[in-house]
DNA sequence: CATGAATGAGTTTTCATTCAT
DNA sequence: AATGAATGAAAACTCATTCAT
């Protein structure tokens, strides 16, 4: 048995820094349950990725459960971070939409983890992310952010149509999160890789086109049907 | 309600018909993993929720990831099928990728099974669907059905812009299946329910409309980035 | 429901013949089983490798184990006939037991299964020999032979030894089993094949060889053990 | 017989010692596979006759087949570990050679488990035994010492025939091997129990006997055959 | 005689979680 | 804080055998 803590611990090995033993599991998690999902992913997994064991995921967050929900905080956590970080109040109102889409577009392109983190929590009904209190009221900021451009560009009159903020973030989230998250279906029934490098100007650019032209349609087109 | 026991119901239970047995695991079984995904559904319930064994669901699939691959199969010819009922040759450029757009929404609307397995299938990076050789290869129907449309509405003039069939099928499909397989998550985020009957026509309109504004832009839309 | 017997039966594919049927099952079975051991064949394959259905198993054998000792009945009945086929009266008695023992390995060399089920069955401890009346008391005929030859040895002084008949049997099949029964191992671990044909008759002449000096040893070889 | 209870024991049960468990699953399976084959032994059965459970069966060893592998590698080191205790350098060749038949002999006697687990891996062929690199390198130490006493029984012409190591090797070992593997089905047919304590010296003899005879017949009897 | 469908009881294997140190 | 060993409950899968026709 040695000394408890008389001695300073000449190397200093354990007893790291509990800080960066639950950032290492919490990125191990991260990983694993964004490529095999909530009950694809294996605790035992997750420990043997990690330098500490399993016993210290139970020791930091308790169960499996509870370790997925922390991992979902920190993803959602990330992005709430990134959408704070645009700026484009500066910019004309046409200008300020192409770009913030574009950011997203970029964005959703940096971070396949989260969108697959959020389809699998989709898949489980979103019932971790309901019962987190600090997860559902984080209002995503890009939705303000819409909200004034919105505003800007009826005002100046380079939008010709009235639009929710909160349709519109759906629209362009729609877009960039179903390039990532259904590409290997995508890829296997159409043989296109929609994330290949190559093509990533190529979406971002019709994502923008999209968005901008619906915001600035000259007359509304009417279909018979309507 | 069916007359309770006055027909004698000539041979039931045992000795049905193995068509019909192999077809309730089938769609019991499309329920589970559409529910839970395939790891978090159980062979045990599935065979629960039938009138026959989880014995019978190995003497009929041979195993849990074969049973999935049948459901993924069944899913899939269940669109192709669907897409091809589409008819709009009749109405013009315009008008008829508004009717698509409409038909593919409808379409997702009523298919969340359908959806959700396929987000399911994203999840594990398509290995099942890349491993059928009968689901990679049914080119769906809808592109061809679009390249026609985007090809006379090129030559009448009606649309702007030069877009690829597969494309245009994904910009559509991006957004009928985010509000779909996104609804959880988007749900408790925002406090908007998609899906809500109330919403339908006001978000198949806004489909309807940003494909048709994107295709008939009058001038293309240059931002300060491009 | 056709007419159970007044029509001839045109083509007379089904109702082939009851010995016809029973003895493709067993030689089927004598293979499965051979192959896999008794716990390790299964009836399922059993059916599958048989021009019948698995129904048919149980219609003639009753259960697994019944057509196992059927099999394992069938398997001796050959070798005790073939045993009487052995004629080496006409020999003198050394040339008798060599070609005895020449005829014994050549035997055994041709019928692997059978030693292979009598490996199997006395992994099972005879269990289903000493359970089948008929097996048990089918006394080889070829210890009667030996026993003949064994005296007539002694008697024309060409063997200077006085040994048990049986235990003459048991020298002999000790090599000849040894050599089929054990040669995966053997072959595994010295990389040596046993029973390549190219050293068939390498192995037959040791076994004659050993034989025939052990009876005709010109004078008993004293240890210093004994 | 230890003291009962009187010794507090320090912590028993659990957290015994991961070498004791190990070695305990293995000595039970070891009983279990040699008693019962490959396919008839039962995890269940094995975990059962344990102090401990199935889980930990599958946490040490993996597997049924992993362990059934362990056990016959554990075998395997056993024998070897007993040639390699051999010692009859200093006997003259005859001797030698009768005395490495013999403690051949009595080493079978007292490993039945080990010749019965040869067995089985025949049963399957050896594709265990084959698979694991460790097990099917290990050159048996008996085949070296033959060789050096047919060398040395040649050299001084005590040999009158020029054998073959492994060849000799097997002649020993398919009599030591028979008359146990086979014990059961040649007493159920010859009601004569090859094992009996009573024969036991009369059946080493014999094996001496005849390797002695073999090596040294004063001329190479040829029968009419050859 | 013949057959495909069905089945209960078992058998192997997995997994999140906890214990003793 | 840390760790290797341990575990119960459940999950996937198998198999000899029988039923209805």
């Amino acid at each position: 048995m040695p000394a408890p803590e008389a001695v300073p611990a000449p190397a200093r090995r354990r007893q790291r820094d509990a800080t960066q033993t639950r950032n290492e599991i919490l990125d191990v998690a991260t990983k694993e349950f964004a490529d095999r999902g909530y009950s694809g992913a294996r605790v035992d997994q997750i420990a043997a990725h990690t330098h500490t064991t399993k016993r210290m995921i139970y020791y930091y967050f308790g169960s499996k459960e509870q370790l997925y929900i922390a991992v979902l905080k920190q993803a959602y956590g990330a992005i709430r971070a990134a959408e704070q970080q645009i700026e484009v109040e500066h910019l004309d109102p046409v200008d300020a939409i192409r770009r913030l889409a574009e950011l997203t577009f970029d964005h959703h392109e940096s971070h396949p983890h989260f969108i697959r983190l959020v389809s699998i929590e989709n898949i489980h009904h979103a019932e971790h992310l309901r019962r987190s209190p600090g997860l559902t009221t984080l209002n995503m900021p890009a939705i303000e952010l819409i909200a004034k451009i919105l505003e800007r560009g009826r005002s100046s009159g380079a939008f010709t149509r009235s639009v929710d903020a909160v349709d519109l973030h759906m629209m362009i989230s729609a877009y960039c999160v179903f390039r990532v998250a259904n590409r290997h279906t995508f890829g296997a029934i159409f043989n296109r890789d929609l994330t290949s490098p190559a093509l990533r100007d190529h979406y971002r650019n019709i994502l923008a086109e999209m968005i901008v032209a619906y915001l600035t349609a000259s007359s509304k087109q009417t279909s018979t049907a309507a």
